[in-house]
DNA sequence: CGTAGGCATGGAG
DNA sequence: ACTCCATGCCTAC
């Protein structure tokens, strides 16, 4: 240590450094103290007498558990709050190791600098502790300031008596997370104290003030509740690695502790084993390059108990670094793992290379994953990545929406990884990886985590999962998720809003929407067809006579349908009125099978380029501006960040110009010529779609189905000309058409493509789905069986189709 | 053609 | 205004 000078030129005492060791800047930082004239200036050090900077791990003296270091929180919970005493986070016991605090005589001559270095504002009381100078014995009245009388062993009642004397700043956000007022903790009397006049409204202030390098660093509690509160993990902030004298100062330094974590998992597992917390808390970063700068989002939150069973599964002191919720894209099959920069870069080994190194990592079963650790130039910046980690992933049995928990072993810095389901009954981290026994519930959320099929069997979690992961699309791949998995155009034809439902009209970028407390419901799949008049009307079969009844465009079924609901045909609204349509002339079994099959052939051959191509203008044109926007809203339904790529602003295309879809646009029976010409467009190319699909299936399957379907490929035809009996005629422009864009419009298909596939699994928002919106877009779609034959059904672009070749030549150079 | 790699983009904080 | 990061998207294999 040695003795230095003070920076305050007025002053320049000789004093030890170790003499003036102080702490208690108003961001709860340690600071040096000159005892001689009060100023201020960073030699920051730490709580060395308990902090191990090789691990912060220490052993309780009772309980001898390994608990993390909590030397900051503990000074700034216990200090600050005036017990001046240490407690183990996991016993709860308290020692009293209050440090004397030397009442420094400020020379009155001598100006007091109140900020040194970098960009202290300004310094309130420091109380200084003298560790060197036992001689300045600490007074019994200043003890008695400093506890406040305050029982060590009753935390509770330490908290509640915090909050009688206004120490807490407000009450605390969530019940487990509090941050006093650190000022109040300074406005103790004292030679050096100077009166704080500032509102009370401080923290906030005080967090973002202190964003200078040097004291880069705020205070946050986690602590529990004061009735519950049986331990508490270090939830202090800590500043870069001062004590070892390493600075790291620049531009990118910012404060990334504005406050404290918004909401903690919920507690895990009831078992209470030992005394163990099982308290979830956000524990403070573990020693690492720029630790500092991690995000609370990422603190690990690992109760003690887990940490012990951990650490005892795994014979060693686990250090918990950091953890993170998998997105879809983590969790996906491309196998590439996102690590939050900071926490790559303090607890990951530097890599210089983008292609970076493979690094093993342990999992709680001692069984050793090789990663490739590297990182990818972004922005002038880099994103780092885990590549390989899929079977880990699936080793663990995790999801979007899970958590990976990282943690180093020690001694050996072995790295570790662990997990946390987020289903309150889920196996926690320390878990088998291969022990979920959340099998069923996994298929639940699947299936409700869309909100398309049945809130009411989510429970709370899954809601909470669900919205944890909201804005993140899920890949399922599993045959769960592959079983409800269905396209736009099947759902228009199934959704219906909830019988009883009373929607609640919001708007969205400007358009309506009708939200349902209630979920979905699937409607009766109908038909629409255009009769020779060029009328459009809808066909349903009754469940019970499985007659075909005639129906206005615009009626919406339930699932269930019978003759009896007939209401807008009263004569047809009996089973025993004969039937209207021949069923010869509608191989409604086809279009059904066509429908189902066309789930298995999602994607565009070869020789479907052109189809896939009309897919996407059918889909755009049918949707127009509407689907980005539900997609937007609905978020896994499709959402995508580009937006008509191949339209621009003031394009007055069919697709740019056609208004949304949604309620107080156009009439779902509108006959404007924007309207028509969409509904023309979309049936020519849905029926000429189907009937290639149609074309292709009955190729591959002509055996089964001469074996076991009298139905032909001409039926289909057929039921393609009732329809839209100019079906060909568009059919032969499109294919001109889209040969010469190619390209033009592929990119758009292909975005259309997925945005046209509706996951039900996995759309958390669904729920909120404008419902009446989609029934519109349903409608529309459906009702869309125009008579006229789309004589421009293939230009993505362009009102007129004779104005269009041109253009889409450009956009096919655009592409 | 399908997939993976790598970078770009844009929303969110 | 800026950074981060989830994921889109292009390209190479």
């Amino acid at each position: 240590m040695g003795s230095k000078n003070c920076m305050n030129e007025a002053c320049r005492a000789t004093t030890s450094s170790d003499w003036k060791k102080g702490w208690g800047l108003k961001s709860g930082a340690f600071a040096t103290l000159c005892v001689n004239c009060g100023s201020a200036y960073e030699n920051f050090v730490f709580c060395e007498t308990f902090h191990s900077e090789e691990s912060g791990w220490r052993e309780c003296k009772l309980c001898r558990k390994l608990i993390h270091c909590g030397c900051i929180a503990s000074k700034s919970l216990y200090e600050f709050m005036d017990f001046g005493g240490i407690m183990c986070q996991s016993c709860c016991s308290k020692r009293l190791e209050i440090r004397p605090v030397l009442p420094i005589q400020v020379p009155s001559d001598i100006p007091k600098i109140t900020l040194v270095a970098n960009g202290i504002k300004d310094v309130h009381h420091v109380p200084v502790e003298n560790r060197v100078n036992d001689d300045n014995k600490f007074s019994t009245e200043r003890l008695m300031q400093l506890t406040k009388a305050i029982r060590v062993n009753d935390v509770a009642s330490a908290l509640e008596q915090h909050k009688r004397s206004e120490l807490l700043v407000k009450p605390p956000v969530e019940s487990s997370h509090r941050v006093p007022n650190l000022s109040q903790h300074f406005t103790t009397p004292s030679p050096l104290a100077k009166p704080d006049n500032r509102p009370k409204q401080v923290v906030k202030d005080m967090f973002e003030s202190l964003s200078q390098p040097s004291l880069n660093f705020s205070l946050t509690t986690a602590l529990g509740s004061p009735a519950t509160v049986q331990s508490f993990s270090g939830g202090i902030i800590e500043r870069n690695d001062q004590s070892k004298g390493s600075f790291q100062h620049g531009p990118k330094m910012r404060n990334n502790y504005p406050k404290p974590p918004k909401s903690s998992p919920v507690a895990g597992p009831e078992t209470n084993k030992g005394q163990a917390s099982q308290t979830r808390v956000a524990r403070p970063p573990a020693d690492g390059r720029g630790r500092n700068q991690l995000l609370p989002r990422y603190w690990p939150r690992v109760t003690d108990q887990e940490l012990q069973q951990l650490s005892g599964d795994l014979k060693s002191n686990i250090v918990p670094l950091f953890e993170k919720i998998l997105s879809a894209s983590d969790a996906g099959r491309i196998g590439r793992l996102v690590l939050p920069k900071a926490c790559a870069e303090a607890y990951f080994p530097a890599i210089n290379q983008s292609e970076g190194i493979p690094i093993k990592i342990q999992d709680v079963t001692s069984k050793e994953w090789t990663f490739q650790f590297r990182f990818w130039p972004n922005n002038n910046s880099r994103m780092y990545v885990l590549e390989g980690v899929t079977p880990c992933i699936q080793n663990m049995n995790l999801q979007a929406g899970d958590t990976v928990i990282f943690s180093r072993s020690e001694p050996t810095g072995q790295l570790v990884i662990g997990c946390r389901k987020t289903a309150e009954t889920d196996a926690s981290m320390t878990s088998l990886p291969n022990g979920d026994s959340r099998e069923g519930k996994q298929s639940d959320y699947h299936a409700n985590g869309g909100k398309g099929l049945d809130d009411s069997r989510m429970t709370a979690s899954e809601k909470k999962r669900a919205r944890n992961i909201k804005n993140q699309r899920l890949h399922m791949h599993n045959d769960d998720a592959m079983e409800l998995r269905i396209t736009w155009d099947e759902a228009q034809e199934l959704f219906r809003p909830p019988p009883s439902a009373e929607p609640t009209v919001v708007m969205v970028d400007g358009h309506e929407f009708e939200e349902f407390e209630e979920a979905p419901v699937f409607g009766k799949r109908t038909i629409f067809v255009s009769r020779p008049s060029g009328e459009q009307e809808q066909l349903a079969q009754c469940d019970k006579c499985l007659k075909w009844r005639r129906l206005p465009v615009n009626i919406l079924l339930s699932s269930t349908w019978t003759c009896a609901d007939n209401s807008s045909d009263l004569k047809r609204s009996s089973c025993s009125a004969p039937e209207e349509i021949n069923p010869r002339d509608l191989d409604l079994s086809s279009i059904n099978h066509d429908l189902k099959k066309r789930r298995v052939s999602e994607k565009p051959t070869k020789e479907d380029g052109e189809p896939s191509g009309l897919d996407a203008l059918a889909t755009a044109a049918a949707l127009g501006d509407n689907l980005p926007d539900f997609a937007a809203e609905s978020s896994s339904a499709g959402a995508t960040t580009t937006r008509h790529p191949r339209h621009r602003p003031g394009c007055t295309c069919i697709v740019c110009s056609q208004p949304p879809s949604g309620k107080g646009k156009h009439e779902p029976t509108c006959k404007c010529n924007v309207c028509l010409t969409v509904r023309r467009r979309f049936k020519t190319l849905m029926m000429r779609k189907k009937k290639r699909q149609s074309e292709r299936e009955a190729a591959a399957e002509v055996k089964e189905d001469a074996a076991s379907n009298t139905k032909t490929e001409p039926d289909r035809k057929d039921a393609a000309a009732v329809s839209l009996p100019s079906a060909e005629n568009g059919t032969n422009q499109i294919s001109n058409a889209g040969n010469s864009e190619n390209g033009a419009i592929r990119m758009e298909i292909d975005g259309a493509k997925k945005d046209g596939e509706l996951d039900l699994n996995t759309d958390p928002g669904l729920n909120r789905v404008g419902l009446a919106a989609l029934a519109n877009m349903c409608s529309e779609q459906n009702e869309s069986g125009g008579a006229g034959a789309g004589n421009v059904e293939a230009q993505p672009c362009g009102e007129n189709g004779g104005e269009e070749g041109g253009g889409n030549v450009e956009q096919a150079k655009e592409g």
